[in-house]
DNA sequence: GCTTGAGCTGGAGCGTGCTCCAGCTTGTAG
DNA sequence: CTACAAGCTGGAGCACGCTCCAGCTCAAGC
């Protein structure tokens, strides 16, 4: 696969997967012989899992770490389970603040509503 | 209150107020004589309110509008419930997506546990 | 009456995370 | 064999959301 391919099935531009090479968070591929970047499909479920911590709020210097880590094998097994682990509580955190924040958008548009017909009262 | 118990009671910063009021987000409060900004009370329900938008992925651009919209007055119901029910929405997304991600997280350090004691394998 | 601290304004600067560009080399379709 | 799309590199530029700064005013305690 070349670079075109993985930013058509991965959604992410060909400008990005290279940004995302620069700063470590994929691997440099294997080269043709004119210098192109060729793929394996694995990169495929790595860019995935990248942009499920990505739109979990995992910042990008952490996900550089992680990848850093995951690069340096099976000795790091531990440390990446730290990580992992400790997104995960910040994930819970997040879970719960959205369920909060849902709620109080179900409160509020239930409010507006009677409000809407009423004409009258204000709230946020 | 002056800007300097606002920043303390809220946690935003005395910039952050003044930068928040010129792009609209704040509405611009009183002065007293000396020029100086004199808040109510409910600016921090107000600024709490923000903060869950933005904690839950609201873009700047829509929570300045939204704010727009409030400070218009009580015509502005029906296009305010109807930014809260798309933000509803969004949310309910993330939420799932969070879930998802939490489950994940739970399944790879699960896996690293394992591997971490017999050290073999490899998952990313 | 003088220092100190909080506040004011307008505008510059900054960190993050891309995004775009110039100028070049390749590969493929007609 | 030629045109045109896709790729390459290094580096500049950009949008967002603050954050900081200079240079000033004002209020209160010693």
């Amino acid at each position: 696969m070349q670079i075109g391919e993985v930013a058509q099935k991965s959604g992410l531009s060909v400008d990005t997967l290279r940004f995302y090479e620069k700063i470590g968070l994929i691997a440099p591929p294997m080269r043709n012989d004119a210098g192109r970047r060729i793929y394996g499909a694995e990169v495929l479920g790595w860019i995935g899992f990248l942009e499920q911590l990505n739109a979990t709020g995992m910042k990008q210097a952490d996900r550089v770490r992680y990848a850093a880590l995951r690069q340096q094998g099976d000795s790091t097994l531990r440390a990446r389970r730290e990580m992992l682990e400790a997104h995960r509580e910040v994930i819970a955190q997040k879970l719960a603040l959205m369920q909060d924040t849902m709620a109080l958008m179900d409160r509020k548009v239930a409010a507006y509503h009677a409000l809407e017909t009423q004409s009258n009262g204000c709230t946020q």
